[in-house]
Order: structure tokens, then C-alpha cells, then sequence
DNA sequence: AATGAATGAGTATTCATTCAT
DNA sequence: AATGAATGAATACTCATTCAT
């Protein structure tokens, strides 16, 4: 499974091919059906590892954001550096599962809803301002996480912290100059 | 070519078969080879389309941009819209050269780079404060407009100008409360 | 046909493609159909072009024989520098004709069989020596004209003067020093 | 292989499909592809065969050349007779590699020069005369022994040795009767 | 548990040829 | 006399998958 997740996030579903998988695994084609149903069956295999590891992450997040007694930015931003970490931690499987993959966006989907419901509570607590749609807003932080995932933690410019600390300053409070 | 758009953008590259165009076309698949030289042509060329009308819109935001005497969340909103715009108006191609395509890393890797120009000219117009990296602004604005279109507007849940409002007030203004 | 002749002389049969023959010709490949039934065809045409100038110089060189009052080398010799000159002024048609074509072996076969019909005459007159079969003499002649047109000939190595004088002597003295 | 052998030599490269083949070999095609790389692929196997079979023979001519201490015209027309064996024993091959192929002449080239540098040591050795360019004479060689293959040996006409009989003692001593 | 050997079902591409104009 | 536009029929090659051992 190592190998094919490699070799899925390297290539993509179509461009990878069993025969390239177990010629690296050092056994033969029907070794891999001895041990997977189909070609889609060992994505989809690697898809729901990412996802278990994606959901055991945010549960993780909001348990973390409850229990720390930090400032609201350093919780929030603590909470999108565990989402950073997990993609660093597990690169391959999270290409497969968050960019080559059709379940991709139900994921997504997922995860925005997940931020949301997040959100929803943060502004009953009185922390946020309300004008704002907050599905939109909870899509546009999966969106922002999904892309510096790409450009900048995958490529090694930035780290999780450096990343989770810029962007919840930007959301919390924009880019205007206090004085504006 | 607006057949094979609609099937690319439908099924992706490897599923999009040369039979099913042609048969849609109501043609043989020779006449296909008339007209494209070989599948990877007909889709490279559908990403050129693609790049020339995001090229186009992009020179075009600017100027408007310059023009406009309209307040600054007002401008750069417009700007955004007219992204959302070009979506809206080609949303088939813009599948394709915005997610399906290889070169779609490279097209947001240079959309990104526009972006973080015009910011860095708007920072130096002491519009906005500079203690985040622009570069990640830059990529995270890609990331919500990437995002926002496939959740919110290819889903027909929100227009253009109620995107490009919303996140552009995010952007500027963050979610913080004011007396906060 | 001059430009299929070339292009039939260059590639071969198969390799050589309608498209190509009309792209150099200046005109469309209905054009073609016009004037030529099929792809079939017009190789033929251009086989049976080789065939009646070969047919043409292969009577001449008889009637030439006949009327020389040289001496028996010079005489046959003269009759082999036709062929070789045929050969020579006609490269790609013989080219199609003597190499490529399915009739080549029919085309050898007839010039072989004239060939016998001459030399079982000499033998009569009593110049050769009746101890070999002519059917072999006469067929290892057109070998050795088809292989030296190829390899000295079209080379550009040898005249047909050459190489008519070096085989005749050969043919009618052999290789064997006169006093062993 | 053998099936191959025999199709080409029948057909031709062209005209020899793949699904001919199998079907003769009572495999499917994708199994050809799992012996073989390419229809080009097996087409060169078969010649290289050709000439590993082609190159040995030739070495063991010059050997038994040089060993027997029979007249010179036996010992020639022995070598001689060796190259018409193998061609009759692997006709198939030899078609392929002898005419079919496009390294046919430069094995043909070979073979000339391998005749020309054995003619060239028997001049030496004071056997044959030397007003007569070798290398055309090598070349004639290779011609007879290529047409009389074709018309004569593959036609069941005559066997190995009377061919070599034959054209050794007309190489060797020609065609003009001994008063003449 | 593992594999050597095989295959079903596709899939892009080519090329001689023709039809309507 | 000429062509723009189209096609019928092939054809080499690929790949996930399986069977007998």
C-alpha cells in the first residue's frame, strides 16, 4: 500500500499501473488481487486511510481548541497548524485522498461543514462579527488550507505554524491598516 | 471542440473517450483527426482557450481596477467578480484548465503571482498593512476563488457578486469583531 | 506520376502515402482519383512503364548484336552496357520495377529467359563451351546485374562501361590465371 | 517465431498482421506482446537470427576452406554449396533477412566484402588472374547466389550442389570454349 | 501464499477512398 | 477539372484481471 500510494500520488489514478506497482513491491500481478479486489479497491483503501486520519485530526482539533485556555487567535491558529501537520505528515495518501480522488470534494465538503458548525459557535460565543456568510467563509478557509497545502508546505517554503499563524491573522483581521 | 469541452470537464481526460466525442459530434474518428491531431491536442488547446480568456480577464481587471473611483473594498470586489465572471461564463474550460489539467498548477502558480503584484503595489499605496507574507495571501486568495467556485458557484448557490463581496470583505476586514 | 515514381523509389510500397504524393504534387487527393484508379494503380502503371522500356532496350540490344562486326566481348558487352544504361537513366522506375514490385521476379524471369535464348544461339555457333546449364548461366547473369545496378551502379561507383567490361570478361574468361 | 518466420516470408512485413499471428499460433495478442516488444521487434529478432546463422556459416566456409587439400574449384565450390544449404535449410529467415528486410543490403555488403578479402588472398596466392576489379567480382557472387536462390534452389529446381558446381566453374573458367 | 502464463475488452490512430459541390 | 469534407475498415498496442498449478 505504500508503494501504490506512492506511486497514485506520483502519477495520478490512470497513470499508475499495477504492473508498476508490484514490480516495486518485488511480487507478481496476481499476488496484488490475492490481497486487493481491484485497482479501484486499493485507491479507495488509501482514500478512506486518509480520511480516518483526517476525521481522528479534526476531532483531535476541536478537543485541543477546548481545552487550552490560549488567546482566541493562538487557539485557532494551533487547530489549522494540526491540519497543516497532518498533510506534511502523510503527503502521499493526502494528494490521493484530498486532490486525485472523485471523493475529494465530499471531503471537502465534509471538512467545510466541520469549520462551519466551528464558526457558528464561535460567533454565538460574541467572537465574531455575523455579516459575513459563514458557509461561505468556512469554504474559503478549505480552500486556503487546500491551496498553501499545494504551493507552499508541499514545495518545503513554508511550515504548518508559519502558515496556520498568517492565515488566521488574515481572517481574523484583514488586511486593512488599523488606522484606515 | 464545445462537445469535447463538455465531456472533458464531465468525465475527465482518460474518460473521455475519442468515440464518445465524435459520436456526439455526429461524425466518424477520422474527421476528428482532421481537425486535432491527437487527444492530448484537443484538450491542450481547450487549456490554451482557457489561458487566453483568464490572460485577457486578468489585464482587464486591472485596468479597471486603475480607472474605477469607487471606495477600495468596492474595487478589488469588482475585480474578484470578474474572476468568478469568466468561471461563471466558462465553466466547462475552466474545469479543465483550472482542475483537470496538468498545467492547472502552473496557471494558478502565475494567477497567484499577478495577485501578490497588485497587493504589493496596494501595500505601498499604504493601503493595507504588510506583517503577513504576501506571497501567501496571494496563494490563499487563489485558494478561496478556486474553492468557492466549485462549492458555492458551479453549485449555484451563490452569483459572482455575492462571492466576490463576501470574501473580499473577509479579506479586508477580517472576522473580528470591531470592539473586540 | 514522376513524383510517385520518386516517392514509391524512396519509401517503398506501403510507406508511400496518397497524402504525400498529392502535398508534392500541389493538388487534392480527389485529384488523384481522377487520374489514377487506385494506389494499386498506379504502381502498376509505373511497373509496366519499366517493363516496355526494359522490353524496348532488351530488343534493341539484340538487333545491336547483330549488326556489330566487334569482336565477341566487345559484342556482348555492348549489349550489357544497354541494360546497365537503362538502369542508369531510369533509376527510380527500375527501382519500383525491378525491386519492389510483386512482378519483379516475373520481369527477371523473362529477361533471364531471353538471355538463355542468346546464349543457347552462341552455344550453336559454337563460341561457348555447352558443359554448363545455360538456365543457370542466364540466371545468374540477371543476379549479377540486379546486384551490381545496386550496389556499384546507383552507388555511383562504376559506369555501366565498367561494369559491363568487367562482367563479360568474367562470364567469358573466368577468374583462372591461363597457364594453371 | 516459427509462425512469424513463415508469415513474413509469405507476406511481407506490411501485409503480415498480428492478429494473423496469434490466431496461427492460437494465442491472443496480447500474449505476442508479452513475448515480443513490437511487430518491428520480431521482424529484427528473425533477421538477427538470420545473420548469427549467416555470420557462423560463413566462419565455418573459410575454415573448411583452408583445411581441405581437395582441388580449387572442389574447395570453392564447397563454400559455395555451404551458403546455398543454409539458405535452403532456412528459407523462411532467409527471406526475411536476405530480401525482406532493410538491412538486407548492408548483410549483402557484408557478405561481398567477406568474398572480396577471400579472392583477394587467393590472388595473392597466385590462383586467379588480377585485370578484374575484386569487388565488383564479390558483388557478382553475392548476386548469383541471391538470384539463383530465388529462381532456382527455393524453386526446387536444383540442389545446393549443382548450383555451386556450376557457378564455381563458371566463375572459375568462363564461358569460352577452351580452342576458341 | 504465490506465480507463470494468458486474455477480454478496449482505444487512439491511420489511410485509401468517395460524395456533394 | 478540381476540391472541401468526410468515412469504412483496419491495426498495433495496452492493461486490469484471472486460471491452472
Amino acid at each position: 500500500m505504500k508503494i501504490a500510494a506512492k506511486q497514485f500520488a506520483l502519477y495520478g489514478f490512470h497513470d499508475t499501473k499495477i504492473s508498476m506497482i508490484v514490480k516495486e513491491a518485488n511480487v507478481t500481478q496476481p499476488t496484488f488481487y490475492l490481497y486487493f479486489k481491484s485497482k479501484e479497491a486499493i485507491f479507495q483503501e488509501l482514500i478512506d486511510l486518509f480520511k480516518a486520519k483526517l476525521d481522528m485530526r479534526v476531532e483531535q482539533s476541536r478537543l485541543s481548541s477546548g481545552i487550552e485556555a490560549a488567546g482566541l487567535l493562538q487557539r485557532i491558529s494551533n487547530n489549522i497548524a494540526l491540519i497543516f501537520q497532518l498533510f506534511q505528515e502523510n503527503e502521499q495518501i493526502a494528494r490521493i485522498g484530498f486532490f486525485l480522488s472523485e471523493d475529494a470534494i465530499e471531503i471537502k465538503k465534509q471538512m467545510a461543514k466541520q469549520i462551519e458548525e466551528n464558526l457558528t459557535a464561535e460567533v454565538e460565543e460574541g467572537y465574531f462579527h455575523s455579516n459575513v456568510d459563514l458557509s461561505i467563509i468556512a469554504s474559503a478557509i478549505v480552500g486556503v488550507i487546500e491551496h498553501l497545502t499545494l504551493t507552499k508546505l508541499w514545495a518545503g517554503l513554508k511550515t504548518p505554524e508559519e502558515l496556520s499563524q498568517d492565515i488566521t491573522r488574515l481572517f481574523l483581521y484583514g488586511l486593512i491598516r488599523e488606522d484606515n
